[in-house]
Formats: structure tokens, sequence, C-alpha cells
RNA sequence: GCCAGAGUGGUGGAAUUGGUAGACGCGCUGGAUUCAAAAUCCAGUGGGAGCAAUCCCGUGUGGGUUCGAGUCCCACCUCUGGUACCA
């Protein structure tokens, strides 16, 4: 019989609402030390909540409540990220405004974590749609307005004609929509932009103080892409023009055989002479219509035109043909390269392409193979740089550029400016105005909020062609919001709104101080506060969502009104649950099995073809053979194993509402925890949830007569064992070091090892539970206190404090020593903790089978392990 | 291609600084209980040889360092995530 979970998670989430439990006081106990564990807020979907957010969310419950337990004054909120376009398409498909469905979403959201026991303090709950938060995110725009870090420009743009609106780089992958997977255009359009780049430097040096995964800093290291080289001049022949190239290998300009300008490239019409004008358009044309998409599928041969220009090499004097070609991208450094075939990679497959001159400038080294040679090497071919390596190389030629004024050294980056305008309804409002000479001007600050408009058709509308500039749904808005009289003069709204990204780039900071409606947070709850002390959330945010919100940090660092250069000290990101594990038999077209490996890297599409089904069949029809599963009774066949990524497609999601109803909170909490490290992808198992409530049960039935529900007699006010209390302080030992290092799995197995002890014991005093059972609490707070209750100890367990280990009672009066000849185990014994290296050495050697063992050998060494191991040496 | 991370039983995964590989859970096998089943409890469970004591093999592959390697070094293979002409 199971433990009434139902009833008790019932209860104690009651208990908690009513008292408010888990409430962080307005101004708390300066003399406590403060933890903030933050949880990346979720989207609100219509599909509510997933296996995937309890995952995170119940280890920084863990930690919140284990924290709480240490005596810190803990800040664990939680809110919501609602602006953004699920709900919006969801709103355009059945007509439902996206304030009904977002608010619908939300109380569903909060009903499901409140079902999970979740300890967040829901007073501090903030919504990224209520104007009362978002009036801030208006308000910090016309900071970054006031400091010139938001600008109009005319900006070739990522236009997404499905989602009707422009996206930002970071949310375009491999040419499509980062969110659904559409396809991308590249096409000019005023946009509304913030100066990231100039916190580029900051952003890529204060990475390092932050305890981070490696990884995460990694890519955002990548996504800034610092990259130092110089920047030269070229003269054209017969034309009065220059034109700037930048290069990461100054040292390689005597192999600069040629250059390349982007196609978008200003120049490119005044260079092109007349007889290359036609081919010059022609392919311009052509790489034009392309989308992002086409453009990097079909990068794999170079293409390009001759322009008929030549510029002059300013160090060889040479004149070098100038061409065009998609491969150099006007969007990186000034959109023109010179060629260096010789020791680089892309540029030594256009000269094969279209025959032009490779010379190499660093030696290769004898064994070299390759093409191009990038590595490094003594200059050759290049005058004053002839034996010099590549560093040295560099330097020497920047400063001759330098000196002669033909170019100098020049650092990039990778990273753009920030396209910050969507063309769609669900989103902040922009606090600016427009008048009707296109200048621009901020609302005023005690103006704020500038609320969205109520209306009837929020649809994003087509448009017919590139030359057409959309038009936003908020220009369809009421002419009463549209235009606004300042100062006698009428000024039009401006109809973008931020993208999603915007409310979360700052909701850290409000959950310190939700309802201030004077300040953004006030500045001593800032500085007592921040900053996070533990951030949780999926890695797929560790370039969008964490470089925004540090770049929006720091602009407020900047401003005074955060005191940390960082907002997230450390970050963890958990991994992604999969659904069960799925047996595939591979089935061809006339029904009979076929081997899963002639099968292998097939795409769905080229199976279907084939007419090749896979079916999921039943673990108990195959068995393993060496490396692979087969078929029990057709051992030639060989059957996919394989965990999937959960999707409504694949049919394998899980509900934890489910998981709540059969097996209750604590069970699915501690699943989540026991499957594996926090950080690793893994897959679901309905019986290992079956497993950890089968640990809760024993727990139960440990102590309470499940017929009557009352504590066993076995469970008494009796001494506690010597024994009992090396139990308990292994547990207590593991279970909070675990914790600390966020290592829940195995706090969870030494609870188990625990109540597997106590299972053997007669009686089990009220002393030794006590503890067990706060020890219990940050995992599976329900049970947990219901125990407490039960065994009628003082209070709740949420107001206890967590036991400490006590290293004495962990000795052991025996130790058991391994003895190994030559590395191999041969005996085990026992002895006194205190035998000193030459007893133990002694004693061993007269030991069981040893001696005979030893027996015409010589002892070379004994090596001992105090209390653990001696391994004899002999030959 | 490049960058980052990971490969351990039938399975999810454990193994402080190199020191008893496989903790804990799942599954499986046997037993107890039951009219029977479920649930529960007890025992066993890496592979191979052997009646047994015991021995041999075993952490993706191949080398190396070491008294001793899952752990350190070199080369390779596979998988996962990121990225893609960034000059």
């Amino acid at each position: 019989m199971a433990y009434p979970f139902i009833k008790i998670e019932k209860k104690w989430q009651k208990y908690w609402d009513e008292n408010k439990t888990f409430q962080t006081p307005e101004n708390p106990d300066p003399s406590k030390p403060k933890f903030y564990v933050l949880d990346m807020y979720p989207y609100p979907s219509g599909s509510g909540l997933h296996v995937g957010h309890p995952e995170g969310y119940t280890a920084t419950d863990i930690i919140a409540r284990y924290k709480r337990l240490k005596g810190f004054n803990v800040l664990h909120p939680m809110g919501w990220d609602a602006f953004g376009l699920p709900a919006e398409q969801y709103a355009i498909e059945t007509g439902t405004h996206p304030k009904v469905t977002t608010e619908k979403n939300i109380n569903r959201f909060r009903e499901q974590l409140k079902s999970i026991g979740f300890s967040y303090d829901w007073d501090r709950e903030v919504d990224t749609t209520d104007p009362d938060y978002y009036k801030w995110t208006q308000w910090i725009f016309i900071q970054l307005y006031k400091k010139g870090l938001a600008y109009l420009a005319d900006v070739p743009v990522n236009w997404c004609p499905v989602l009707g609106t422009v996206l930002a780089n970071e949310e375009v992958i491999d040419g499509k929509s980062e969110r659904g997977g559409h396809p991308v255009y590249r096409r000019p359009m005023r946009q509304w932009m913030l100066k990231i780049t100039a916190y580029a430097d900051r952003l890529l040096e204060d990475l390092e103080g932050l305890d981070w995964p490696e990884s995460t800093k990694e890519m955002q290291r990548n996504w800034i892409g610092k990259s130092k080289g110089a920047e030269v001049d070229f003269h054209i022949e017969n034309i009065d023009e220059t034109i700037r190239v930048f290069t990461t290998r100054p040292d390689t300009l005597f192999g600069a055989t040629y250059m390349v300008l982007a196609p978008e490239h200003p120049l490119v019409p005044v260079i092109t002479n007349t007889d290359n004008k036609e081919s010059v358009n022609a392919y311009i044309k052509q790489t034009q219509s392309k989308s992002d998409l086409e453009r990097t599928e079909l990068a794999k041969t170079k293409s390009g035109a001759f322009t008929g220009a030549f510029a002059i090499n300013p160090v060889n004097k040479k004149a070098i043909p100038i061409w065009i070609a998609d491969y150099v991208l006007m969007s990186y450094g000034t959109g023109a390269i010179m060629a260096v075939p010789g020791q680089d990679e892309r540029d030594w497959e256009f000269a094969e392409t279209y025959n032009l001159p490779i010379i190499r400038t660093v030696e290769v080294p004898s064994n070299f193979e390759g093409k191009a040679y990038t590595g490094d090497g003594p200059a050759i071919n290049s005058g004053f740089l002839n034996g010099l390596h590549v560093k040295e190389a560099k330097a020497k030629m920047i400063s001759f550029l330098e000196e002669n004024k033909f170019g100098e050294g020049k650092t990039n980056f990778k990273l753009r400016d920030w396209l910050f305008s969507r063309q769609r309804y669900w989103g902040e409002p922009f606090p600016i105005l427009h008048d009707k000479n296109g200048n621009s001007t901020t609302v005023d600050e005690n103006e704020l909020p500038v609320t969205l408009p109520e209306m009837e058709d929020f649809k994003p509308q087509p448009v017919a062609d590139d030359d057409t500039n959309p038009k936003p749904p908020l220009s369809r808005a009421p002419e009463s919001w549209k235009y606004v009289e300042k100062d006698g003069v009428i000024y039009t709204r401006e109809f973008n709104t931020m993208p999603q990204w915007a409310g979360s780039c700052w909701y850290y900071l409000r959950y310190i101080d939700p309802k201030n409606s004077n300040q953004l947070v006030d500045g001593q709850k800032e500085k007592y506060w921040m900053s996070v002390d533990l951030y949780v959330g999926g890695a797929e945010h560790s370039v969008l969502h964490l470089l925004y919100a540090r770049f929006w940090h720091k602009v407020l660092f900047d401003l005074g009104i955060v005191s940390t250069k960082e907002p997230f000290q450390q970050l963890v990101h958990q991994g992604m649950i999969l659904g069960e594990t799925e047996y595939t038999l591979y089935k061809n077209a006339s029904g009979e099995p076929i081997s899963a490996e002639s099968c292998n890297g097939l795409s769905q599409e080229e199976l279907d073809k084939k007419g090749i089904v896979g079916t999921q069949i039943n673990e108990d029809d195959i068995t393993k053979s060496g490396d692979y599963f087969i078929l029990k009774d057709n051992t030639k066949i060989r059957v996919d194993a394989r965990s999937f990524k959960m999707s409504k497609s694949r049919g394998n999601v899980i509900n934890p509402d489910d998981i709540i109803t059969n097996y209750g909170a604590d069970s699915l909490r501690l699943y989540e925890m026991f499957m594996g490290p926090l950080e690793a992808m893994k897959p679901w198992s309905m019986t290992g949830v079956e497993g950890v409530n089968r640990f809760l049960n024993r727990i139960w039935r440990l102590l309470i007569k499940e017929e009557s529900g009352a504590v066993l007699e076995k469970v008494n006010d009796d001494e506690v064992s010597k024994n009992q209390l090396r139990e308990l302080h292994k547990a207590i030992k593991k279970v909070t070091e675990d914790i600390e290092a966020m290592r829940f799995n195995t706090a969870i197995s030494a609870m188990m090892i625990f109540i597997n002890e106590a299972y053997k014991w007669n009686t089990i005093p009220k002393k030794l539970i006590q503890d067990f059972v706060i020890l219990l609490n940050p995992f599976a707070p329900h049970l947990s206190e219901e125990l407490w209750t039960k065994l009628n100890f003082d209070r709740t367990v949420a107001e206890q404090k967590w036991p400490t280990f006590n290293e004495a009672y962990l000795q052991v009066d025996e130790v058991e020593w391994v003895v190994q000849i030559n590395g191999k185990i041969r005996e085990k014994i026992l002895t006194s903790k205190n035998i000193s290296k030459e007893e133990i050495e002694k004693k061993v050697l007269q030991f069981g089978r040893i001696p005979a063992l030893l027996e015409g050998k010589n002892i070379c060494k004994i090596i001992v392990v105090p209390g653990k191991l001696v391994n004899i040496v002999a030959n």
C-alpha cells in the first residue's frame, strides 16, 4: 500500500501558502548571510509544464530549502517571460486576445509549480507583460537611448516572412528562425539597434571571473569573436579611390595576389569597368536573390566575378586584380579582403577556381601535404620580413604600415549590434515619439508606461516585396494611441515593439523589489541581494539571453543602478530529459525485418522512399550481442536502441501532472534528481520513478503503521547506538557535501543506504530519525513535514537547523586492508586502525595465502596506503 | 571542417588527490508470504573456467608512464552540443 501522498501533499502546499512559509522578508536579518538562487523563468506556453521544467527547478528548490536550514536569508523567486510569439500566433489562429491566453497560461503554470511544492516567494512574482513591469523595461530603453546606445539605422536585417518580423543575428540559425525554423531573408530596413558592440571588450573580459560552464563561456567568446590584425589601404589603379581591407595576417601581405570585395560593397559600381559591368551586375543579382539559407547551402564551391579594376599592393607596388565574391561578407571587417591563397584555405579554393596566382609567404613544414598553410613558420618571398616567424612578422608589418601611412593595427569583433525591434503586437511598446521630419524623441519618464493599445486585429501583415516596408500591427492602433501631442507638436508613436529578450534582460533585479513604483530596484536592497549566487537554466540560452542580460546589466552598472559588474555569479545548465529508450526494428517494403545498420545514416525521407518502416518493439524480444542489440529469435537482425527528444509528434512526452497524480510530487522531485547528474542529458524511465516512489514508501513504512497511520512502537526514545550514529553521520556528511556540489543523485543514494540500514534495526530512536527527516526535507518536503508532525517533533522542518556531522562518529575500530601482490588483490585483512606501517607489513607477509604466493619470489618493495592497501612488489 | 563535452554491466548511473571498478536505483533469478496474484520482505546478479577453494578477462580502440590507471600522457574511433566562408 502506498503512503497517502495526495492527502499529504495537498495539506502542506496549503499550509505553506497560508502561512507564507517561504516569504523573503522585505528587510531581512542583516546578521545572516544571503543567498540568491534563481531559475530561468518560463515562457508560459499553452501546453503547460513539461518534465524538463521541474528538473532545474527542483535542483534550485533543494538548494533554497537547504540554505534556509543552514541559516541563510534566501531569495528564491519565480515569474513569467510572457511576451512572445507563441501566444500571439495562437491569438491569431483563434482570435483570442494574447492577454487572455497569457493570463490563462500563467495561472496554469503557477498551479502546476505549486503542485510540485516549490518554495518560491510567490509575493515576488513578476510578469513581463504587466504594465507595472514593462514600465521599467521601457525606462531602461530610455536610458539606453540617452546614452546613445539605442539608435535607428537602415541596415540589412534578417527578415522572416512567415513570422512577419525581423530577427536578431542570434535568432537566426543556419538561415532559419530559431523559433519555428522558418526561412530568413536579408533585406534593408530602418530599425532600432542597441549598441552591444560598445561593450564587446567588457563582455569578453568579465567572463573570466564567472563560475560558469567553460563551454558556455567559450560560446560567448566565439560569438563576440575578437580578432586582432590590421587594416591596410590599397589604391586603385587609374581611379582616385582606396579600398581598406581588414586582415588578421598582415605578415602575409607580400602574398596578396588579388583582392575581393563583398558584392554589396559601395565601391563596386565605382570601380567596375564597362567590359565587366554586365557580369558583375548579374553576379550581384544572383547573390541577392538567395536567402541566407541558400547562400550557406550553396557555399560548397566558391563563385565570384572580376571587376576589371586593379589595386596596388602597398608593400611591393604590384597591381592585383579586384574581384567580387559572396564569400566576403559586407557585415564583417571592411567588407573587403586582400586574398592570400598561400595562407588561407578559402582564398586558395577561390584562386584555384579562377586560376589566380598563389604565392606562399610562410615556409611549409617538410611533411606538409595540404594546400593553404595556416600554421607558423619562417616568412619567405616577403622582402624585409623574410625569416621572421608569424608573430614577429605581424608586428613588424604593422609598424611598417603605420610608419608609411598604409594602414594600422586594428581589432575586430564578430559581434554585431543588437537588432532590437520586431514587427509584432505582443511586446513592449517603445517609449519613442517621431515628429513629421523623422526626428525621434523619448516619452517623458513620468508618463511611463506606454501601454499596449487594445486592438481587434493584431496580425502581422505580409509585405509584397523588398521595397515596401512592413506595417507593424500597432500602425493600425486607434488614432488616440498613435498620435501624441507634446508642447504643441503632434508626434507619432513608434509602431515596432521590443523583442522577447527585453523583459528577461533585467527580471532578476525586479524580484529584489517587485512592487517599487518609484524605482526599478531600491539601491540598498540591490546591494544586499546582488549578485545572483546561483542561476540554473537551459544551455539553449548560452548566447542569446545570457549575453543580452549581461549587456544590460553593464549599462545599468555604468548608470550606478546596480552594484555588480556581472549579474550571475554561478551558472549551471540542467541537461535535457529525453523520452524513454525506444527499440526500433526496421522492416522493408514487403514487411520483412531488416538489420538496423542498413538504415544507419538514412534520413526519414530516404527511408520513406525505400518503404522502410521502423516499428517499436518490446525490450523482452531483444538481447545484446557485442555492441549491438539483436532480435532474440532472429539474431542476424540488429535493432536500434535510442532515446529521443520528447515531442508531441513522437508521442513520447511525459506530463508531470500524471507523475504527481500517480506517484506524488515528492516522487517526481526525487526521480528528476536521482536520474543522473543535473547537467547530463538523460532518458526518462517510468520504472525509475517507481523505484524512488518505493523508497519513499519504505521510509513511511519504516516509521508508520500502514493501517492506522500511527507511529510504530519501535520508534521510541531509546538511546542511539554507536552503529546507528555512524550510519546517520555518514548520511549527514554525504548529503551535505553532495548538495553543496549539486550532486543530488548521490545524495539520494546516501539516504537510501541509510534507510536500508535502518530496516535492520529493532529500534529506531526518535533522536536519530529526527535528523534524517531534516536531511530528506529539501528533496521530499511534503513527506518530510508529515513525518515530522507524526513523530510529534517541535514546529515544522522548515524552521529547523540543518544537522552537522561529527567526524568522531564516523570512526571505526577496525579497518580492512587490501593485500595485493604486484597490483593484484590476493587477500583482505582486518586490523585495528592504529597499526603502524612496519606492523602491517610484517603482519601481511605472514597472513593467509600470502607466504605461499610469495614462495620463490624476491620482495622488491612494499607499498602501504594507510588504512587501505598493501601492495607487495615481487618477482 | 573548427570549438567544447562525453564513451563504465542487460539498464540509469557510482567511484576525494592514481589505491578493493560497478555504490544506489531499475531489470532479471531464486526464496518467503498468499488459495492465487499484486504489493511487500530476504538472498543473488560484469563475463568466462571450475564440484569447490580459486583463477583468468574486463571502464570505446591501440600504445605509454607507474608498484598500481576508469582516473595521467600520446594517437585513433564513436556519440552529443555549439558553430560555419568572421578574412
